[in-house]
DNA sequence: TGATTTTAGAGGTCAGACCACTAGGATATA
DNA sequence: TATATCCTAGTGGTCTGACCTCTAAAATCA
């Protein structure tokens, strides 16, 4: 047990908090467990002795944080699969302070070469093994662009799982997902997933042979091309700067 | 320009994501900064054709990821001061997915590290000025651990700013929040702050050599430090397991 | 058997009354 | 005048309870 105790910080609404901090407990001495689903909201703010309307308060407050999920008409969750913090955050802040591409890609880089250094000094066999498997997938699926990326996205995955870190693997998965959209329309476009897949096997070559320096090597120069490969694609189709949103979000 | 659009995720109430939308096409075009009040509830939701309790909705979505800030009696503002991605999430993220102490360390370790080192190399003039500074302050205020604490924060910020990537900076800033109530305390008890004085300086004295490599490497072991005081403190007063969540959380 | 309709359960939204906090102005007091 | 106290306007916080919409599964029909 570790995480120091973050109680609510000043200034956030107390019943809201009061959900909150139910839930964490909750969580904390196990009772509630990923994927597990709450009790309908009047069941639940009945139970707690709150309105309905603080209840939710709470409920959407932990689902911006990532940790519950919300499904109309079906019910409340405890969210599974991998942790992202700051889930939907990064857009915002991005805008609000500038962040920039190369500043995104830059961190990926860096998160990402650590990531596979630890992955080859911690690696467990069944990591390799799920490496490898995705290796195989991403060669055999070398035609089929959307199946491509599936196994892309698990392949690294399951190196940020290996590193033994969660936290960094979580970093990672934020500014990835944040990354997804364009990169997908890239990975699409670019008729390079031969030369990824065999990008990918060095990777996992230098992660089972345990050399550190390779992997990072490696990942940092795959990240790179990947990086490169974008630019040009976007400054290939022209640039749409007229309005700084032009909300052409379909792809 | 950079932040990929990411629209609404799937299964965010529509309403709510209308009222986040709207502020994020706000902060786009700038018409609103860090700092900024918005306007009261009542007036805002009437201009947004939506009830109250959807706009609070939203907002509160807004609040949880750290982009507005909620003052009871007060208004909502836009957050100001550095970013911070997944402001509070990281606790609960934590309970739920199970991280612990080291892999903090392990996190922070790796992105000031890194955020060192490009400080040496990126570095301007103004920052290195601002880096002296502090720790001049830090060697002034070495008998009030209060006030040195302060200097020692802003210290860190500054080479995250000096780093030149922002990202990397709220990424950093995010994991030091949690470990700072920590931190508060070890620092407080340690008598070591000459000690870490004269650390910050050496680390101050790499980065302005721009020196990456001794930048990194000083800061590691700064940092490293850092982590073997709080465990001989922590392992110092009797642990309290009994219950998973004591609440304890006076101080 | 397979397609269609119905329905129960769950979340989403709304309106409007009332509570609580903050800051600053008005007033009383020394 | 200086200071402490009170009051009030403005703004967020909470509540109630009715009604809407969505999903999934059961019931029904072809």
């Amino acid at each position: 047990m570790a995480m120091p105790e973050k109680k609510a910080q000043a200034s956030d609404t107390q019943l809201a908090m009061q959900v909150v901090n139910h839930i964490r407990e909750r969580i904390e001495d196990g009772t509630l467990q990923p994927g597990d689903k709450l009790p309908p909201e009047r069941e639940f703010a009945r139970k707690l002795k709150i309105s309905r309307a603080s209840l939710r308060t709470g409920i959407g407050y932990l689902a911006a944080m990532g940790v519950m999920k919300v499904r109309h008409g079906v019910g409340t969750f405890v969210v599974d699969g991998p942790p992202e913090i700051g889930k939907s955050s990064l857009g915002l802040l991005g805008a609000l302070h500038g962040f920039e591409s190369w500043q995104m890609f830059e961190a990926r880089m860096l998160l990402e070469g650590n990531l596979a250094a630890l992955a080859a000094e911690r690696g467990k066999e069944e990591h390799f093994t799920a490496m490898a498997e995705e290796v195989a997938e991403m060669y055999a699926t070398i035609d089929d662009p959307g199946e491509y990326l599936i196994h892309d996205v698990r392949f690294h995955r399951t190196i940020a799982q290996a590193s033994g870190n969660p936290i960094l693997a979580a970093l990672m998965e934020t500014i990835s997902t944040a990354l997804y959209d364009d990169r997908r329309k890239t990975v699409e476009l670019s008729r390079g997933l031969k030369d990824s897949a065999e990008k990918h096997r060095e990777i996992f070559r230098a992660i089972r042979a345990r050399n550190a320096a390779e992997a990072r090597k490696v990942m940092e120069s795959h990240l790179q091309l990947a990086k490169t490969a974008q630019e040009h694609e976007r400054a290939g189709r022209g640039r749409r700067n007229a309005h700084p949103r032009t909300k052409e979000n379909g792809s």
